[in-house]
DNA sequence: TCAAAAGTGTTATCCTTACACCCATGT
DNA sequence: ACATGGGTGTAAGGATAACACTTTTGA
């Protein structure tokens, strides 16, 4: 049975209050990947073949670029086969990647490729202006009859979706499109184990493949590693404002910070500072432009960003 | 050009002051990890086929599991193809994944396989009596050469060596070794470019393959895991003592830490509960037992353990 | 002059770090 | 009795969370 490699890639970018993906809509009108063939013959590593082919049909250069996961269930694969001129038997296996870059404007003709917001395909996870209504109202009720008697069922649930009194978790992305997924919930399940969708429930915008799976993967290690890395940069242009830079950092963790606490922490570790230059004309006072000292990457424990979450609710 | 994944595993258990991982020593006198392969015709998924062959080979029955990387490069993979059976010309993917149990002593004979202390392979890694002295008199003054004149490489080698003042990361496991690769100071790096190894510096004792890279990335991950979920308990027999418990986690991180400030730690995280019963014959006053409350995870944050390094040097 | 957004000051509380000291057993 | 580990009390200092209030612009 042949085999093959593919890299699949969640390029994530900033832009008007919302992390946003490259998504290529296909025929059938699935949201998928950027999605290419590894060529074992061709390919001296797996990044460099992803470089590759992203600058080739999008004409991006990446700039960070990291592993994420390698999946190769087989009931959850289905065919991309055809997109890779695949024979239908062949086995697919497919290592995600996350990339950062800033260009959110920059779409390239060659490729029908759009930057999407990533909240439509997981609305329950931005907590930004409270908890939304849609997880006690749609996924609650039938997440617990799906768990009814089940302890183990019942506590995992509560947990991840912060049930019964239980604290909402940012960076479980992936337990929750799983128990999603499990529950029957998501449009991918019915379409993976070959039934009809379940009753009107469609939690979030399905998205080709097990593509929805690996952003999922893409938002809980890019939620996590804010805390320990200054990836945020990543997503920043060379000068930005304090407020800019917390607002993304929300937009990604999808909740609100406390304004000061994100301000004295972000000094505390060095990595930014500010030039002396202001922006203007923002309809209020005009805030000082202040730019990632790169330098300082070296001092201290090379931490990431405290997310200090306002817990205060609406 | 045939493509082949591979599935190598580092199986981490704890005995006697050591954290160890399961060798499995070839011919040529290399240690090699446990490694087979992948049949896309008859596997689901990778983690049934790693736990079929494990079974089948030593009588493991795996615990946890979890997937660490997937590795591809071309000029680093080098021949386990004899082992799998490949021609030649097959190029090897290898998906590495992390195992940990309890059973460190029950060595099956149907294999070779041996427990061997991970140490051996990082040596630089165990500052638990203080920082090795191997690191300021055998690897500083060759990465120092090899980065004379480059600021980033200088600055990545204190960095991770913790060289001018820098401290410590116990976290920085692979960092380093690929340091130590890229300064030619690893053999694996000499076999790698077929060129004569360097002058009598040997850093570690050699892996087969890119194994010592997996076993980096696998003790790198586990470092980290540690403090954010309570992975330390699969190590664990279901009754421990406190001071044990500890020794573990000092093992594991190559770092002492700090017994009262470990223990209050702990106690706020609810994991652990004591049971009325007592050890002894340790030869001081006996300890009590403990157990893991696994109930307790769905309290709080769901943590880890915290790690309260000892900083005062000897 | 007022809305909008930028940018402080201050406090209570909790966690971390680091000190040192007492306790129960086997020899 | 003393060596060997087991097991605590306390206090300083720093980080966090939560208060609200002042400042500077554009309309």
């Amino acid at each position: 049975m042949s085999l093959i490699i593919g890299l699949s890639v969640v390029i994530v970018a900033y832009d008007d209050e919302t992390p946003r993906v490259l998504i290529n809509p296909r025929e059938d009108n699935l949201a998928a990947l950027p999605f290419g063939a590894f060529d074992p013959g061709q390919h001296r590593t797996f990044e460099l073949a992803l470089r590759g082919w992203v600058k080739q049909q999008t004409g991006f250069q990446l700039d960070y670029v990291e592993q994420l996961y390698t999946f190769g269930d087989r009931d959850r694969e289905s065919p991309d086969a055809a997109l890779l001129n695949a024979p239908d038997d062949a086995r697919i296996v497919s290592v995600g990647y996350l990339a950062l870059t800033q260009q959110a404007r920059h779409v390239p003709e060659t490729l029908k490729a759009q930057w999407r917001g990533w909240y439509r395909y997981f609305p329950w996870e931005d907590h930004r202006r409270g908890r939304p209504a849609m997880i006690d109202r749609d996924l609650a009720p039938p997440l617990r009859t799906w768990a009814a008697g089940n302890g183990e069922r019942l506590s995992r649930a509560a947990l991840a979706f912060g049930l019964d009194g239980q604290d909402w978790s940012d960076g479980d992305v992936l337990e929750r499109y799983e128990l999603l997924y499990e529950a029957g919930l998501v449009e991918e399940c019915a379409r993976d184990r070959g039934l009809a969708s379940r009753r009107g429930i469609r939690a979030g915008e399905p998205m080709a493949s097990d593509h929805r799976r690996i952003l999922a993967t893409a938002m809980a290690r890019l939620r996590a590693k804010l805390r320990y890395r200054p990836v945020i940069f990543e997503l920043m242009a060379g000068q930005f404002t304090l407020s800019a830079l917390q607002r993304t950092v929300e937009a990604i963790l999808g909740q609100a910070l406390h304004k000061q606490n994100f301000r004295r922490a972000l000094e505390r570790t060095g990595f930014v500072e500010g030039t002396g230059k202001m922006e203007s004309g923002t309809g209020g006072r005009p805030a000082e432009l202040f730019r990632f000292k790169r330098e300082n990457l070296r001092r201290g424990a090379a931490r990431g960003l405290s997310a200090p979450v306002v817990r205060s609710d609406a």
